[in-house]
DNA sequence: ACTATTTCGTCATGGCGGTTTACAAATTAG
DNA sequence: CTAATTTGTAAACCGCCATGACGAAATAGT
């Protein structure tokens, strides 16, 4: 079971697929999937009456996903109003996980979330990449992931796939990095260099946080741009519930968004991109500022002891997103902006420059500038649960596999 | 059954609606009628293997389509091969019909296209409606539309749905008119104006026109961008294969993206917008010339004329198109980018620095910049159009209705 | 010509999936 | 302690598609 896990895309009119009642069994197991694990626990009429099914067809699905492994039953539910209490479902804490993995410029991190949503290992190496070759990297990220395994293995779970969040950009067959600068990778397989066994998906780091942002943050709505920074500013684009991700898979770079169209030369070939003004490195220039090390921290840090150079350059970078974040909003007129990343721990000297350059560039109410929750947990919490949805999305494909 | 035939869209993990049985069928009945309408003319058996039912599943699909009057049994096919030759089947040229309608700045015109997408009839009004109040101008359209229906009734077609495209910002419920600069309408519901019997969908005309595109054009993927330029510039983003509204119905905003940030100010409320740069009133003044009349026929004579001023307003409209697409390409990276719209009659003189500009900006190969064969009739037919769509959508929701 | 082969459309049968209906179990309200 | 309410399950039913077999209508080969 390799397959497209992740195809549960519908495509306009008629999907692909053939309607068969297969098919409708096995949607129909995912929504008993989705409303139990939304709630956290249900009984079975509340199922049925949530999803819009009899309670008989229900009580077949749940005996399915039972016997599978995926659900288990807790017992009699509290009964606070009249009549019989229902028997209160729960996904199952054992069996399939999805296990998450992310390759960061300075380190590695790998984590297990169960069907549940819990986290229930992580394992970080700290050490720079840049510049190391995939091979290396990818074969001490095996070893990360392989340890981890035998560890969460003795808790009854077994990974249901691997997804791994890289800084840079991803083609559309989820395995191959095209381009990641701040590694200097270029047109790598990573589903060659990692073992077979797991059903494996790549993607942006940007994207995954976008996706963690979704499924985790509090109140976030369906439809958002989640901008994340770190060395490049990339941006995920979430519509109706689903990342945009473009014909060649290459949507949401911001950094490249012309901002002073006769500024200074960027390496994509542009003038005057975002990445030029509130970029990693231009921000530290601008502030005075070497790079190296921990620079985000060094940031924080002396713009919250007050330094003026840092706080004014933090200015600008603020105020050339918002006339980056302007273009977007005018294009995608999403409900809301989520900060994620490194720009999450930098919001506070952000911030006010964004949103005045917003406030002064839109006719109507602007659109509410958020920061996340999550910050650079974001794209590892995010991969990991992407293995997760998809087998809430489709548990028939998984089950019968443990 | 004035219900949402618009809703067939799917929610990400696990629709809205319950899926049992007749759901299915309804799903399998719109497949066939999709087959058959993508090809034209098709036997049973080949609609079968196309959409992965069987035969015989698919003759009772096929039978009932034909009892509702939605498919018609052509005869026995030209056997080419071996074997029975089968029964060509063809989408019926009588019943449901799309009624769209456009309300232009400097017109009014409605046509009716039948199931198998062909124009069965249009009527056209040219006289302004700047600053005419949406009443009188809504009743006059009511007048064109009764007159058309009336006409066609003797066909044997009659409208499964009214679609209106306007110049402006339509709220995403589809009826209200939020904002039409150019005709100085704001927060107007067209649907307590026009004939309540009639199934309503309002739209922007830039989405009109990017749905006519994808659903008419010639080799058009499912992800492109439509730039569409009448007065104001406007972007339908279709991306795959349906279209970005945003969460206010306001995505597309193309003409207020900011291109040289402390540029001339907008009624936007921001500076250097596009619009300033490309818009009608920009080019018209940068060319020298009075708004008024056949705006785009006398630019575009002019410019055929080689008049270097009018040139010279072309290129550099074209110049800030490219930039504002440079973000945009960067945000969506879609497959391609048309010109529709008045944009199209004046490619010639647009494209070249408009090409040259995403060329410098880009880094790998240019995202390529085609000229919609549609044009102006573009908005016209996509409203049409999304009304047999939606029915060839769910055939059941309309059959027995005739 | 005449037969074998191929393909098409249809019919009868069967399996599968959700609904309907009925009922026992478990709780609260009075 | 009874009536009312809600839950979960079982049995009968209906609808939908798959399977397999068949006649019909064409081509290919002898």
């Amino acid at each position: 079971m390799t397959a497209p896990l992740h195809e549960a895309r519908a495509n306009g009119p008629g999907r692909a697929l053939p309607d068969t009642q297969q098919g409708m069994r096995r949607r129909n197991l995912a929504r008993v999937m989705h409303a139990v694990s939304a709630e956290g626990s249900l009984s079975r009429a509340a199922v049925a009456s949530r999803i819009g099914l009899t309670r008989a067809a229900v009580s077949t699905l749940v005996d399915e996903l039972i016997r599978t492994g995926l659900l288990e039953e807790l017992g009699p539910e509290r009964p606070g109003r009249v009549g019989r209490p229902g028997s209160a479902l729960a996904v199952s804490g054992r069996g399939p996980a999805g296990l998450g993995a992310e390759v960061g410029v300075d380190h590695l991190a790998v984590c297990v979330v169960d069907l549940r949503g819990e986290v229930r290992a992580r394992i970080e190496r700290q050490g720079t990449n840049r510049g190391r070759s995939p091979e290396p990297v990818i074969e001490e990220l095996t070893g990360l992931v392989r340890r981890i395994v035998a560890e969460v293995e003795r808790e009854g779970l077994w990974p249901a796939g691997l997804a791994v969040a890289v800084p840079g950009l991803v083609a559309r067959d989820g395995r191959t990095v095209v381009a990641a600068p701040n590694l200097d990778w270029h047109d790598t397989d990573l589903g060659a260099l990692l073992p077979a066994e797991l059903a494996l998906t790549v993607d942006n780091e940007a994207n995954f946080g976008g996706l963690a942002e979704l499924w985790l943050g509090e109140n976030t709505p369906h439809d958002f741009l989640h901008v994340s920074a770190e060395i490049g500013i990339g941006a995920a684009l979430v519509v109706d519930g689903s990342l945009l991700r473009g014909t060649r898979g290459f949507a949401g770079e911001l950094g490249h968004v012309p901002v002073h169209p006769d500024g200074p030369e960027c390496v994509c070939g542009g003038r005057g991109c975002l990445e030029q003004y509130a970029g990693e490195e231009a921000v530290l220039r601008a502030a005075g500022l070497e790079p190296g090390g921990d620079r985000v921290g060094l940031l924080a840090g002396r713009a919250a002891d007050g330094d003026p150079d840092v706080r004014r350059a933090l200015r600008e970078a603020g105020t050339a997103l918002g006339i980056a974040l302007t273009g977007a909003l005018n294009l995608l007129d999403p409900e809301e902006v989520v900060l994620g990343g490194a720009l999450a721990g930098l919001a506070p000297w952000l911030l006010p420059a964004l949103e005045t350059e917003l406030a002064r560039r839109t006719a109507g109410p602007p659109c509410p500038v958020s920061v996340s929750r999550l910050g650079s947990e974001g794209p590892l919490l995010g991969a990991a649960h992407s293995v997760v949805r998809a087998v809430l999305d489709d548990p028939a494909a998984v089950a019968g596999r443990g």
